[in-house]
DNA sequence: TGTACATCAGTGAACGCGCGTTCACTGATGTAC
DNA sequence: TGTACATCAGTGAACGCGCGTTCACTGATGTAC
């Protein structure tokens, strides 16, 4: 049943109905509600398996960073990709939180939550006398421009940059690349296609 | 009949149907169709008056900036402000964009646009020699953070911390101070209240 | 081995709802001659 | 000054649709004694 995530791949978010996902399920529209209370239990519950998805897509980009001084873009380039392939689950992941007005899952504070992945990894990276507090706000701020790039990045009017800088993910390193948190970005854009 | 904006100010985009302006302005559900195309046309109607009142906001205060090197913060700020004032309707004007894959209004390179101001501004703030080619990835990683954080600033776990650094606007300045091309706002953020 | 009961995932029909949109039509206002 | 016509914003009833949800019910499976 938790293959509701076809009709987000295939038809977007505002194609996933209780009943699109019966329909899609081979079964009748009543059947959902033996295992989710009402829709919003099931948004809740597809949201929760893409955050999941995505801190593995994250911890997975930590572990192939090979210094610390890459970690942090290699997250956020890892991060925008999955925005980028799963663009109905994003969607929804954000959704959920904002109807609640209350942090998505990912950012949670946690242990082993995404959001600590990316302010521990910030942490390494910066100067050691970095108060608790700057690393706190560096990760938010990180983590908001990652969401901004994830939600913008795909209008059509960044294809020609996008060709100037080696595709896709040259771009994304070039865009991050400017923002304070992302150093390594800057030489690997420009080494893979500045002008 | 523009004052389908009432709607979103009180119950929020999801709310926006072409019935329910016509019932907000008290008229039969078939008269908006003597001003609109269809339901799309009005969004899209609405996202425009949205988009120039957020370029209002953002040149007001590039004029109110005192120097050059407030300017990118205090278009900022303002930014995330008019976002934070008007949820509903800062909603409408992404979506209307994402629904055709295509920049914003607001987005657009025309000249006067609110894009070219925050270039302009940054062109300005930055060094001399700064290619066109950074200095308009720069802009575009500017409008992704201040996009994030305009999408992210109002989840409730943020109020502690706000509370510590002087209210909305202190965290907004902090978070946009760990962020490149904000660099005023450092200053004014650990002026008011860095702990 | 058999009986009685509970659980569980499902059915299929129906409910009321709000939606976008279309239709033929009305009544007021403006304009040409 | 009067007549004929065009335009315009509106009416109100209806269309078909997909939706979330509820209902009483079924049939298969597991379990206790």
């Amino acid at each position: 049943m938790d293959a509701a995530r076809r009709i987000l791949e295939n038809e977007g978010p505002s194609a996933l109905s209780l009943r699109a996902v019966a329909r899609e399920a081979g079964v009748s529209p009543a059947a959902p509600y033996h295992h989710f209370k009402d829709k919003g239990e099931l948004l809740d519950a597809v949201a929760h398996v893409g955050w999941e998805a995505l801190g593995e897509t994250m911890t997975a980009a930590k572990e192939r960073a090979t210094d610390v001084s890459t970690l942090m873009t290699e997250i956020g380039v890892a991060y925008v990709l999955f925005a980028q392939q799963h663009p109905a689950l994003y969607r929804v992941m954000y959704d959920c939180s904002r109807d609640k007005d209350s942090l998505p899952e990912g950012m949670e504070n946690n242990e082993d939550s995404a959001y600590c992945l990316v302010r521990e990894s910030f942490r390494r990276m910066a100067a050691p006398a970095i108060s608790d507090h700057d690393v706190e706000l560096a990760t938010i701020a990180a983590w908001c421009a990652a969401h901004g790039l994830a939600e913008m990045s795909s209008f059509r009017q960044f294809d020609p940059l996008k060709e100037g800088l080696g595709g896709e993910e040259g771009f994304l390193r070039a865009v991050l690349s400017h923002l304070g948190m992302f150093p390594a970005a800057r030489a690997k854009a420009n080494g893979d296609g500045d002008g």
